[in-house]
DNA sequence: GCCGATATTTAGACATAGTCTAACTGCGCC
DNA sequence: GGCGCAGTTAGACTATGTCTAAATATCGGC
């Protein structure tokens, strides 16, 4: 199966990342590594199915998985029964509304975390803010 | 359905709180609004179940639901697959065992959380620092 | 270009957390 | 004692995620 590009900025980037660029591949990582959304993989497969009808859901599961090792996407756990997919892997915190499950980053320097470092006993990987509440109505 | 007492103090929070005293709500009450584990629904039902073999797997979901309803516990989602419960229901930060998936309350005051006010266009409800690392060996 | 080896994809079975329903139990009140 | 209601129960059902075994695509050597 081959895809008329446009795509070879995409196939780059997971060449880049040792990830052989099949059409699947690049056909989620053209969703899934642009998105603002926080999607869960299930979001992601009906979203690459439109494009691509014959997508199965465990190469949707295996794909994301594979990203995640390679460092392209991270995964969060913020809500109830739903891992979702990040493609931003720099530290951000998160902001996720009560009402609609929206999850929104904020920027790493908009909070400010102090005495991390000085929690006693424990090797810090990484760390977080995490807010809830509702969005504001404009 | 009664039971010998020693349990009247867990028998007046629960009615402080407006939950009828059943049985089973004792007996769930006992372990899971003094425990510093933060256990799942199942967690619950394993441990309720060695002393109150006939209680039901839908009752402990609705008890745990029901006490979170009113302030007793509060629900946190912390890792993949499961949602845990916290009867410490004050504000407080979480530390997260990479290796044993083990959840660690941090005070409030052992860190510090800056420019929340800040953020502009949401109602802030609740916020909470979360930590993922090793615990150090000792 | 063909061929065997390897990597990837696929459908569907399976596992598990959580929800829902309909029947049953037991207590409070007449 | 019988009625009504809150609470409990077993088990069916749903949804997310994992696993398997077979099918397919790609690759490197010829
Ligand atoms: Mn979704
Ligand atoms: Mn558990
Ligand atoms: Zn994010
Ligand atoms: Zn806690």
């Amino acid at each position: 199966m081959t895809r008329r590009s446009g795509n070879q900025a995409l196939i780059d980037r997971l060449e880049r990342a040792d990830i052989r660029p099949s059409a699947q591949r690049v056909a989620i990582a053209g969703y899934v590594l642009s998105t603002a959304d926080h999607p869960s993989a299930d979001d992601v497969w009906q979203r690459v199915k439109v494009d691509f009808p014959m997508v199965s859901r465990a190469t949707v599961y295996n794909t994301l998985q594979l990203f995640t090792e390679h460092g392209l996407l991270r995964q969060l756990v913020l809500a109830e029964g739903k891992v979702v997919f990040d493609p931003m892997v720099e530290p951000h915190h998160h902001f996720v509304d009560d009402e609609t499950g929206a999850i929104e980053d904020i920027p790493w320097s908009a909070l400010r975390v102090g005495k991390v470092d000085e929690l006693e006993g424990v090797d810090v990987r990484e760390y977080m803010v995490v807010v809830r509440g509702r969005r504001r109505r404009p």
